[in-house]
DNA sequence: GTAATATGCTACCCCAATATAGTATATATT
DNA sequence: AATATATACTATATTGGGGTAGCATATTAC
């Protein structure tokens, strides 16, 4: 249960796009802000707006901005939209039949951390952390 | 909280290194058991010999064993060796001063989380697990 | 002493995630 | 109309994990 660095930024980006809910923010205005690098995220936010989660504006004054509120919107929606579908391994240690009749010695742990992160992420929305980092 | 494939393939091997203490085993016997790509696994298990883990013998009849007693190596251990110090994030997000002073909302879960598989891979030991999957 | 069977070592190849560069296109300001 | 500032798109490095190949070296069996 890592996410890929691409996540990190997505959740960076969307975090702080929270914490100024209604404005219309430039990818370079959220480089210069988040430290992610420029054309990276320029692809990012432009996949997110493809994935339905921002809404963009071309030209002068352009940018991004939330197609819904901060409230409605988990961060295990923005996982997925990011991460696809990529499938877990279901057993720590990628053993294949652990799962089913012999759980190893570490499976219990790792399904219930496993559960523990997928639920928070299923009931934390972006309001609960809107700038979390930006004060 | 997730392992490389190398690391995977570690405990696999490993694990199954316990499931037959006392033995000496070839690398070219474990591939044909564990299904580990044969080269990669020869390097894996020479760099677990160059960290202490394993005890080789070249030459025919030759092979790895583990140094030590299965009852007394963690997986926490063997994840070390073959991760190295990989410093994971202390914060979900990847926020720098989150865990600090203004912990995020995920931040808690995460912890925790992350605590919870740690402790355990360092309590679970090679005896714990050993022929897990060789039923 | 030669063949067979091991580990040890070095140099590659492949691929996906990450990152960069350049150009095309849209729009607001002047 | 021209310019500045955006997104959109495409192509191209870069990097690390994973995997392969070949030869050197050690040891046992014969």
């Amino acid at each position: 249960m890592t996410f890929t660095r691409t996540t990190e930024y997505a959740l960076r980006a969307l975090g702080y796009m929270a914490s100024r809910e209604g404005e219309m923010l430039s990818a370079d205005q959220l480089h210069a802000k988040l430290k992610i690098p420029k054309k990276y995220l320029q692809r990012l936010l432009t996949d997110l707006k493809r994935s339905g989660l921002l809404k963009s504006v071309r030209g002068r004054n352009g940018g991004f901005i939330l197609s819904r509120r901060t409230g409605d919107i988990t961060l295990a929606e923005i996982v997925h939209a990011v991460e696809g579908t990529r499938t877990r391994p279901e057993c720590f240690f990628g053993f294949a039949k652990c799962a089913l009749d012999v759980p190893c010695a570490m499976h219990d742990v790792w399904i219930r951390s496993q559960s523990t992160v997928q639920e928070a992420l299923q009931t934390t929305r972006l309001a609960d952390i809107a700038g979390t980092t930006f004060r």
